[in-house]
DNA sequence: TCTACTGTCTTAAGCACCTAATACAATGAG
DNA sequence: CTCATTGTATTAGGTGCTTAAGACAGTAGA
């Protein structure tokens, strides 16, 4: 993984880790790998792990048995709320740039249309799996 | 205007000054004010705005008459090209976001439609933030 | 019991970046 | 010419991030 240096980077371990959890790479209840071994895969210090690790403490999506390792939380409801809220947040921040400079309901609709395409390789595939 | 104060301010300028660009508070040809009063408006050092006016005329936002001020580009296409930039990269950082953590086309184009509404005025609004 | 592994905490150093204060250079007005 | 205003450059201070090394406490297993 590559790191934006001009964020910190236990934000952006945050990210990931928040991305993991949400798309079942880290699914409830898991034990995690060890501070130490997440450094080493991240390539920083176990104390950059570790900071990001209590951020997601802090918020309830994982918890730390002192001697047996770290856990995601029990509670899939939990992720689900996350998965959400993550949603809104990234919708949110678009939509409040988009408005910022004067655009409308359909130029935003428009838009994510036009730029979806263009990030989607093939035209032919349906990748619409609507599960939820 | 409020700062975020984990973003370098002269980024966040940037950002104000290109929004104004945009949306026409600061039209083409237009004499800028000075650093100094920007710097006034915004209550920061005038050196912090000049950092913010060095990145616009770097892509050719704006120019400086050393001794007679600054003025935006008389080049209305290079405006019409920032207004598309900046939707685009909105775009693409909100999609790369949603994507990442597995949203369809449909879902993501859901997900605009009620982000909007809570968007509009009129609505009775009740942020329900849970740290993510 | 002894060893290895877990998370946690402390301290310190190095580094980059942002911000501010100030001085400088050039031009136009009077 | 003199002065005020313009953008620009230099220097310094402060803050926060990252890394590093080490020590501590508790537990599981050989």
């Amino acid at each position: 993984m590559q790191f934006d240096s001009s964020i910190p980077i236990w934000t952006q371990l945050v990210t990931e880790f928040s991305r993991r959890i949400v798309v079942g790479s880290w699914p409830a209840g898991a034990r995690l790998p060890g501070v130490r071994a997440l450094a080493g895969e991240f390539g920083v210090n176990p104390n950059t792990v570790q900071r990001a690790m209590s951020e997601l403490e802090r918020d309830g999506l994982c918890r730390s048995e002192r001697t047996a390792g770290r856990f995601i939380t029990e509670d899939s409801s939990r992720i689900d709320q996350l998965r959400a809220t993550l949603a809104e947040e990234a919708a949110d921040d678009f939509l409040d740039r988009a408005r910022g400079f004067g655009m409308g309901r359909t130029q935003v609709q428009q838009l994510i249309t036009e730029r979806w395409d263009r990030h989607v390789p093939d035209h032919d595939e349906h990748t619409d799996s609507e599960g939820a």
